[in-house]
DNA sequence: GTGGTCTAGACCACA
DNA sequence: GTGGTCTAGACCACG
């Protein structure tokens, strides 16, 4: 299963979607000119509406992405620099809400650095624990 | 002027309204057992309908930051403590949302680090920047 | 009537609607933070389904040229300097287009030119009529 | 290679083999009676499904560019100047287009006099170019 | 088979 | 009342 949607995720469901492809793609997961599944194909295998993944996917293209071939399907854009750039923009901005918020609420900058410190290492140390499950069940083979 | 909501703003006016206050009475700015602005003074200042300004005041008392006298008005919690923790907790949750989103588009956990340490340096310098500012006005007094 | 679509016109209904209302916008018709009509109110004056002005609506605030504020409708941006801009470049790549389409067909240099020049003649013409129309029904008020 | 079909772009591949054959024709690339590839020919070498380059001859004939002798293949028309008459007027009506939707947005007619002016110098100077690269490559035969 | 557009009707949150 | 999202089902052009 290519994805899979939260039902306790407040965000839609084709924002989701946009989110969760653009993962793929900007962790290389999806590599340039690979096509992605079609809009019906994704619908059924989600048990979602075609509209709500076309929805999605026209945002991805308007993202950069993605691009779309008449009658032929989506596939992921060779250049996807534009869309880094932005989306590091982004990660930049939502940092800089959380430590503006922090402060307009009088939490001491120290106390702020060490949660987002912590916070760092714990994102990064999943990625670390999936590398090492991944190593693991290489054993296994 | 209080408050000031953001008609671009993404976020529904009674949010800005209940983030605006909290930053203000979180911030110390709005003292223990202080009066805010009755539903409708805030209503015809901000020219905003009184409804929305009521769903504001009654997702603030939830929260706990004040609370309602009947027929008198809404009164500043004198004990915060309750939301400052809760506060910290969403600001540590938001934080690891960045880091967790940074992670998986393939973001160096060096260049996270940079970026978070970086903005809040911003945010706190504002802070700087403000205090300064006001301990002129201080003097002007 | 605000607007009217063409049913001669290649283009789907919401560039259409899309294309009507920026040039509104952008001749100066609808003036800054002006509310423009509801997507219901519009949808019912021009028989469309609701879901079509949406559509247009929604790529109209993604050029910038509008801005949504959730359950007040949409106003036309303060700022369309960027979206006037985008609109000159995009002439130009037209024109450039029809230029170079001329050129591999090896129709002459001047004649492009005297077609061009003819065409813009007879565009602003009609601006000129207009505006010689609109003098006679204020002679005539 | 006769062709490239650019799979980015969002016209219909079918429409862009039209376009590409009709402008060599209309150039003199390909002169009155000489043999075009065949479907199968040209489908193998652009690695494109055959039923959309035998749309595009069909196009082709209809446009009256080409005609097609039984079994034996596709031939350029000894009489091309009809369709050339044709995409003058063409060209006309899409320059016609650009001037009123400049008009429209409020461009001033200057402007879109000079825009006008400067892309068939652009294209023209291609054209140039062109001209004296396949002048070189005389010298070398 | 593919994407693109449109209609119809529903539900939600917001003001 | 407003916009935003989602579903269901239809038709079209393209490959």
């Amino acid at each position: 299963m290519l994805l899979t949607v939260n039902m306790r995720d407040k965000r839609p469901i084709y924002k989701q979607i946009v989110g969760g492809i653009k993962n793929r793609i900007l962790s290389g997961e999806l590599k340039a000119d690979e096509q992605i599944p079609s809009v019906r194909q994704l619908a059924t295998d989600m048990n979602i509406n075609p509209n709500t993944i076309a929805k999605a996917y026209a945002e991805l293209e308007r993202l950069g992405v993605v691009y779309s071939a008449m009658g032929r399907g989506y596939f992921v854009s060779p250049d996807i620099s534009g869309a880094r750039e932005e989306e590091k923009e982004e990660i930049r901005r939502a940092l800089l809400l959380c430590a503006e918020n922090a402060e307009r609420c009088g939490v001491e900058k120290a106390l702020v650095t060490e949660m987002a410190l912590s916070a760092i290492d714990e994102a990064y140390e999943v990625y670390k624990d999936i590398n090492e499950r991944n190593g693991e069940n290489d054993k296994n083979k």
